[in-house]
DNA sequence: TGCAAAACAGGAACGGTTATTGATCGAGGA
DNA sequence: TCCTCGATCAATAACCGTTCCTGTTTTGCA
């Protein structure tokens, strides 16, 4: 029961990723498949670095330029979010649902921030102001419980 | 009426800051005075070059290196603080008030987006998280009208 | 199957930032 | 006032994440 719920999750979620592939013309290659797979397999939040080993282990012949250009391709689409932290490489997440994370200062380690409500933010930033919105991303940052301790 | 006022706030801040410096056992260095007057004369949302480059017409003896430093420091202590947009250098802004600011994605122009109202958004991060947190910064990026005409 | 366009691999180059090193400054004590 | 010692500084090399470039391969399409 929670397997199939879960499968036909996975089932939306692709159907949206060839959507919008589609849409923008880009084409879904190996490589881009496959930086895909990594960032899922990755989980948390993991760096271009991140990604490129996880996609090396399978195919090795896969060059660092390439997953970067996969990523920015993937964000331009709609797939995945881009977050720059101070002093700390690009991480990526794919686009779940909206959801709020916090970065250790000391570790980098990345975790989610539940039960925040955004609310009608981006709706009232939109009000204020004449430009055309494009992102809004909230950047929070903090000393996670074990570096707390150290 | 107004200018008196003006005054009372940038002797207010002049205080603050020295009492910051003095609280951190950091020296208010000639160098370090000249990058927070160049932070005031820049205005809008400095990059580290920006400050640099009004820093040097003053006093061309000074090192970008030392620019950075003297930047890191005053994040440090809490006078500055710094944002982080994709593709682009960090920027920095005085602590005066807290306020939004919106960046153009095409033009690197900095904004500020009035009356939008944060409220208790840092309070429910603090319970939601058991990270000790220390900054939530909101980056908003668009195309500002400028650029929407081109 | 053949062609044009898109994507890729590999590696060099770039730009913002940090680290290093020796010189200089400046507060506090003799 | 002069000295001392730690903090700060200037100058520059090094670093690292990212982008750019070139020739090759793959893909979509006729």
């Amino acid at each position: 029961m929670i397997e199939d719920l879960g499968r036909a999750m996975i089932e939306a979620l692709e159907e949206d990723i060839r959507e919008k592939f589609r849409r923008s013309g880009y084409t879904l290659t190996s490589q881009r498949r496959a930086v895909l797979d990594a960032l899922e397999e990755a989980g948390g939040h993991p760096s271009t670095e991140d990604v490129y080993l996880i996609v090396k282990q399978k195919n090795p012949r896969v060059a660092l330029g390439t997953v970067y250009q996969a990523l920015s391709v993937l964000e331009e689409i709609g797939v995945i979010t881009s977050k720059h932290w101070a002093e700390s490489p690009t991480r990526y997440d794919l686009n779940v649902r909206p959801h709020l994370d916090i970065r250790c200062t000391r570790c980098s380690q990345v975790s989610e921030v539940p039960g925040v409500e955004l609310g009608n933010l981006e709706s009232q930033i939109r009000q204020n102001t004449p430009y055309e919105v494009q992102s809004t991303t909230l950047v929070v940052e903090g000393l996670c419980p074990n570096c707390q301790k150290g």
